[in-house]
DNA sequence: TCCTTAATGGAAACAATTTCCAATAATAAG
DNA sequence: CTTATTATTGGAAATTGTTTCCATTAAGGA
């Protein structure tokens, strides 16, 4: 049974087609698990999220799939210090949602925050234009994580 | 034979003191490794570069003082993405040489740099203003990099 | 100089990720 | 639809960065 059987068609089946890979019933899962969250998950928090409903995609696809979506451009990953890669959608079907972190040393809670992105877009954008031109760089993306100590573990 | 016997009083001696650590020659190789350095030195490439000098020096060692001199505020670990942490002192002898990183997702060469910063900094400034009124966080640090292509990869 | 206790090295344990390979399934071709 | 091609797969094993353990050493205060 194929997918196109199973599952009409998705908002990301153009871009992974475009980039050569093939829709397949496990980059279904594990990108509908990425797309229902808020969380940044690790490889097996993905693993665990799916295994119910496929229990037949193992850990080393995930972690395959994963490289794949970074690669493609539709998934970022990010370390945030706890020893494992973490990974969230750079788009939804509804388009991307740029935004960036803060990240409790205390308890490693991660808070994501799109407010005060207007404010940074325009320094952003000459200072990715100042740094492009300086070292001939072509800049594709930025990370900017503040980190400190969230409101609970300041009340301790 | 004590350190204090060996080599003279060092800059970061009293920060070290000051959290409870005592001075040992293995924390003097390691800093002298990492202030002699604009690299981004993964633990390993520490205990290379010191190993010829400090042969009794392990690699066990060299992980539990760099996690200790980031506890201490002396270093920065950073994530480039290659699987291992890479350590930077956040300041030397002359005093702080804070800069951000521009990284090549091809050949993972990383630039630092710290023009544009003064143009970065008003707006760091605001922006943790910002978010820590709004998420009640008390922001100490921020980490930003520019991921894309240097000119050398690009020229391929 | 002596004493307490933090710091150490090396081996072993650990955990996240990658590699390998034979089996399977997505897509192109007919 | 059927078949052929070849990317994708799951699971076991290997790899690799990092941590844990523990008996030994040495820093620094008394
Ligand atoms: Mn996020
Ligand atoms: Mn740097
Ligand atoms: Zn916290
Ligand atoms: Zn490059």
């Amino acid at each position: 049974m194929s997918c196109k059987r199973r599952c009409g068609a998705q908002w990301w089946h153009g871009k992974v087609k475009d980039c050569g890979y093939r829709i397949t019933s496990g980059r279904e899962a594990i990108i509908e698990a990425l797309s229902v969250t808020q969380d940044h998950l690790s490889a097996e928090d993905v693993y665990t999220r799916i295994h119910d409903k496929y229990p037949n995609v193992g850990l080393t696809t995930i972690y395959r799939t994963l490289d794949m979506l970074v690669n493609a451009g539709l998934v970022f990953r990010f370390d945030f210090g706890d020893g494992k890669s973490r990974y969230e959608l750079t788009e939804g079907p509804k388009g991307a949602h740029h935004h960036h972190h803060l990240v409790c040393t205390e308890c490693k809670r991660v808070i994501d925050y799109t407010d005060f992105i207007d404010d940074e877009l325009e320094l952003l954008r000459s200072t990715e234009k100042g740094l492009s031109e300086k070292y001939g760089f072509r800049i594709d993306n930025h990370l900017i994580q503040f980190y400190g100590t969230c409101t609970d573990c300041l009340a301790k």
